[in-house]
DNA sequence: TGCGAATGTAAAAGATTTGTCAAAACCTCT
DNA sequence: AGAGGTTTTGACAAATCTTTTACATTCGCA
């Protein structure tokens, strides 16, 4: 497999790594504008959005105004040192995941990355594919800790661990991004969501389709889950303003 | 091929522990108070309970006490040697997992751990998530031996113990790394299991190969146990998502 | 009531993901 | 080093999902 050393092999090869599209605000924080860039780059073409700072006060900054999912943070900072940083983020966000990324030589000290709080670490070197997997991990984490795992509501019950929806005891099928809408729309009950929120939220940044397909794929829900596909009564339309799911 | 089920979400999404929800007490042997206080943490905001002992001595009182599902122990202690520690637990809980935390100095040798009869080792540089990793492994490993050793299903049947699989009676030959991967997915039935997991859980943390090394895995356990590899009934795919066992 | 804008709908077009096979890279024992 | 086996990669077709597109319908409002 791939190693870099500090600007990343340019092939993108992530590609290995496919699955999950996943909807994640990340931020990058290092200083070496090559790292940079090579991280934005990776990042960005798994379709996590990227913010990158360069230094420590910056990062804090961001954090504050951007909330990440994830945090990737490379301990030698102008500023304020990583280690610092990690340690603030880690008192104020407990259960925000952190990545430290390092030279060997930084961690040759067993205590420091436990007594920071980071999450995980790699080392530089570090091959693309293992950070992008680490990167998961952490937001599988993240997400696993966090939530209901069934719903249930006019005879349909979703089943968010086996990824299963059952409507009257039948499972139905759905795909990925289905089931990602209904789940967006299902934690947000009651709340009108406009097609753009849905794309951000469900899509991501990165591949921005219109917003018609928004309008497809709540078609696809209510033909799979409504009882009266043309009459919905869970998946409301909103006219104007977007879509609004009720129990 | 198929009727699967449900496929689904990104990372930030619902979705649930495996099988080894820490139910666990764990018990840590460490002298270094940072350190003490950061597994603590670390532990803690897992789920697991945690108590601290920082020597020997104390630390085979607490074992004879509060009998922890698993015990971390550091190999440099004061009053009794951590090797000791280690060989005389062993000599009285053969199965109580113990996953030493040591330098790599310490260690130059394999042997002298599984001669202390340690069930793994987590080096000096080493992140929080891989240790978490090694003890939920670790947990996993004495849950199954205790409780289920073999899993049986539509005529074959897995013997955990023997690493031994039956098809109607007569043997597959499955290689470790085959093995290991049925293994984690008959433990998860019915969950979502992204490649991105299974290269984590599976094959561990020091090697990532692509994700289609985990679709050949799959397709080899389904030549060799599915009655119609070309439609699977329990290795299922979920497009988009990863794999599901169902038994 | 009539008009323009927004939404519903279905099917075509475009992309992505997965199945599968075979070759290459790796191991582990002699 | 070589044999025999395992694991990983790479390629390509097949399967499946997503997005677009085009047209019909509905809605909001003057």
């Amino acid at each position: 497999m791939s190693q870099i050393a500090t600007p990343m092999s340019t092939g993108r090869s992530a590609d290995a790594m496919n699955s999950t599209r996943p909807t994640g605000r990340i931020l990058v924080v290092e200083d070496d504008p090559a790292v940079q860039k090579a991280l934005r780059r990776l990042f960005e073409s798994e379709g996590y959005t990227v913010e990158v700072q360069a230094d420590g006060i910056s990062a804090m900054e961001s954090f504050h105004a951007a909330s990440p999912a994830v945090i990737i943070l490379d301990l030698r900072l102008p500023k304020l040192s990583g280690g610092d940083v990690c340690k603030e983020i880690k008192a104020l966000a407990p259960t925000l995941p952190i990545v430290v990324l390092s030279a060997t030589s930084d961690v040759s000290d067993k205590v420091l990355l436990l007594e920071l709080g980071a999450d995980d670490y790699v080392t530089k070197p570090f091959s693309p594919r293992e950070l992008l997997a680490r990167v998961r991990a952490a937001l599988r984490h993240t997400s696993r800790t966090a939530s209901v795992k069934v719903v249930s509501f006019d005879g349909i019950s979703i089943d968010f661990k086996k990824m299963e929806v059952l409507r009257d005891g039948k499972v139905v099928v759905l795909t990925a991004q289905e089931f990602k809408t209904l789940q967006f729309l299902v934690q947000n009950p009651d709340r009108v969501i406009g097609r753009d929120e849905l794309l951000n939220e469900v899509w991501g940044y990165q591949n921005y389709p219109s917003t018609r397909t928004v309008d497809n794929h709540i078609l696809k829900l209510r033909q799979k889950l409504e009882r009266e596909p043309s009459s919905p009564v869970h998946f409301r339309t909103v006219h104007g303003m977007g879509y609004k799911f009720v129990r």
